[in-house]
DNA sequence: TGTATTTATAAGAATAATTCTTATCTAATA
DNA sequence: TATTAGATAAGAATTATTCTTATAAATACA
């Protein structure tokens, strides 16, 4: 467990500290899409002097190495849709443009199985990410 | 145009102010799902002294009569995400639990027409939103 | 139509999530 | 083991959003 951990930051060239390792071990633990205070809480159980910003940092350098996700993709505000039909987005990664999307296939797709057992499903919102037109273009350089 | 707004304001029984009448209409104008300072950029070139509160407040306002919808459901904080296979989520609207859910079913279905037009499509993100068996039980009472 | 009552607004303080700055410390490695 | 590049802790700074309070404006209604 430790020893995997070591490898895997050795291999992606990443410096191997306690600190990284015991992060590393409570994501692997930790089920339900933890947000950075949560990971927090956990890990100064066992460092009580380690600061919000290490736990910060190392979760976006594990991201930025692919050991991790974000579950969102726009930046972290509120933006507002005018538009109340049922609809879905397509959604730039990169300046985080947001454009409608009408998509009956997808809508008419029946539930998975199980789903029940999960609770009850008020709505189905589906986010196609990519590069939108005009950053494709400025990427051509 | 401003007598629509007065006469939605009047059905749902919201007072009638110019700020109120002026965000709905730039609301109405700009496509592309502002944020709420996209928002008070645009007002405070007739209103130079509307304070960005107003804006929020007034968006708050909207969102909770049905006017206008946020782009997201989850808690303004990023999550994390340890499962790297290509996946969906379940999201409580409630207490924002987030549960992996696999769908090949969607993931099948041919992109809609016309979307390259909107730029290239990298990945493709399915949301069920709900009230989970937790919050469910909750609300039995 | 003027006046009382209720509610909205502006201004700025407060809060929450996240990032930055800097001085100190530590892991890699020569 | 000493050097050095990079990581950490502490706390300040930033950004998005909400709250507090005193003033102002909308509505109800006399």
């Amino acid at each position: 467990m430790g020893k995997e951990a070591r490898d895997i930051f050795r291999e992606i060239g990443l410096r191997i500290t306690p600190q990284r390792l015991e992060i590393f071990q409570i994501l692997a633990s930790m089920h339900g899409h933890p947000a950075a205070e949560d990971v927090f809480e956990r890990i100064r159980q066992r460092f009580p002097s380690i600061s919000l910003d290490t736990v910060y940092r190392t979760l976006s350098l594990f991201e930025s190495h692919g050991l991790i996700k974000k579950v969102h993709h726009l930046a972290n505000k509120t933006r507002y849709d005018t538009n109340l039909k049922h609809h879905h987005h397509f959604v730039c990664v990169l300046c985080k443009k947001i454009i409608d999307l009408e998509w009956d296939e997808i809508d008419g797709v029946p539930m998975p199985k199980g789903v029940e057992t999960l609770g009850r499903v008020v709505d189905r919102y589906v986010e196609l990410r990519g590069i939108c037109r005009d950053c494709l273009k400025k990427e051509e350089r």
